[in-house]
DNA sequence: ACAGAAAGCTAACATCCGTCAATAGACGCT
DNA sequence: AGCGTCTATTGACGGATGTTAGCTTTCTGT
């Protein structure tokens, strides 16, 4: 995992408000996401595989994914463990601001665009704002109700299922910020980040990629998704989106057919 | 799992402001311990196995555990998926608070004695006790890194190093909390609770039991782990306990040996 | 166009784990 | 004490996955 610069964007950066559409769109106003938005400080650009922040290390701001995906990652002496993705909208250290330090690197997955806010400025947020601060911790209550449904996943599912399960997820939550996919899901993952995130070697990530693609239900090629049928790919993952927040009652037991 | 009516208690009951030691110790002076024990508008106990919360359930109030061990599960039709414990001290459903809702059930696991808040007295809270607040996030925070720690754990240890991992965790957790473990940790839970919690079958978990066993690390019987050397158990589970966010500052990558 | 690097793919074998079946032990109830 | 139920245990077999090795394809820079 490379740690290069960062580089500063400055031209002018198209911060529509739109990329804050999807994880903070509960209870907050169109007022509150400009606001929000006013609170970014600068953007810069990172790319592939750099480290936006490294573990244990002290920070004083955090970061809102603009463009691209992050991953939340843990590395011991010969493995990486890939154990969140974040999409544009997200902030990916927001934890930062409460815990001062991180258990985990983000890491840029392809080329990223982030915004940053300082600490100073949250803690502002904190005090003047109170339906603001409660958007951003449903946003980290977001990403734990995520988390339990990676480890509801890696507990049940087997290798192929869970890689449609990942990209079923991907799908929902892309939609869920605006970003309607038709037949594709482009990501700059190698087969190798999705063993990371499965939880499964590469080589049997890669048997998982060529199963689905001999029963039909996706093609995946450097990263990217096809597929002319996404109900049966959710299906076949056992995907379930309650876990994600959106609109509508969660299914219970009772409903189940 | 049975849905039984809570019993509440009418006692005196102890709530010294010990069992609010651990997770939320941090950044809390004595005052705003007790302030949060004053929250507590009543004691309730439930059985085994009893949902104290479902998953869909809207609810208003929140719960403090104050003894006993908490489940969070995920029902399907014929496998349930425990994704989290809580320990005394943890609010078991924080989340409902700002999410109105949650995506899994509460259940006890034995006999469990829980505090209630409503969400009205909460959102005075969030209003006027800003450091409250804060230290209220962080403890959901701290939730969420465990289960990152869970999804690491599923993806890279093998069933007997899972559990052994789950009672390191469980043994530093007490810890945290002022409750120094010496020679065992004593659970009410079976080996098929150890199995939903690890991912593998009940017949799985009993063989990872009896390698334990075998290996000399750790004798478990009944949920009740023995053991005379914790740090063996601890390194063979590969066990690093920064994600807790105990004090000290987080091993980096150049401390490793 | 070319070379090197990165990513994708395939086969063979060993291990981990799930499933089925059967038995033994522990606990609660009467 | 005796019974039934829940929990723990063991063995046999098959499927899922890890590991090693080698090969092919695609990308990238010159």
């Amino acid at each position: 995992m490379n740690v290069t610069p960062a580089k500063v964007v400055t031209e002018a950066y198209s911060l529509t408000g739109d990329f804050l559409a999807g994880r903070l769109r509960h209870n907050l106003s169109t007022d509150d996401l400009n606001y929000i938005e006013g609170l970014i400080e600068s953007v810069e650009e990172h790319d592939d595989g750099s480290c936006l922040l490294g573990r244990g290390v002290k920070t004083d701001r955090s970061m809102i994914l603009v463009e691209g995906y992050i991953f939340r990652t843990i590395e011991t002496a010969n493995k990486r463990f890939i154990t969140g993705i974040n999409l544009p909208g997200d902030f990916v250290d927001l934890h930062g601001f409460a815990l001062k330090r991180l258990d985990h690197n983000i890491e840029a997955a392809g080329r990223v665009r982030v915004g940053c806010v300082s600490h100073e400025t949250l803690r502002d947020v904190m005090r003047e704002r109170p339906g603001v601060a409660r958007a951003m911790w449903f946003a980290t209550l977001l990403d734990a109700a995520i988390h339990r449904k990676w480890i509801q996943t890696l507990e049940q599912l087997d290798a192929t299922r869970r890689i449609a399960h990942l990209y079923a997820e991907l799908h929902t939550r892309l939609e869920l910020i605006g970003r309607n996919v038709t037949r594709a899901i482009r990501t700059p993952f190698t087969q190798f980040d999705m063993a990371d995130m499965c939880g499964v070697s590469a080589i049997h990530a890669n048997r998982a990629v060529g199963k689905l693609r001999d029963l039909g239900i996706a093609e995946i090629r450097r990263g990217d998704l096809y597929t002319n049928d996404w109900d049966a790919l959710k299906k076949f993952a056992q995907f379930d989106p309650d876990y994600l927040y959106g609109d509508g009652p969660l299914k219970v037991k009772e409903d189940w057919d």
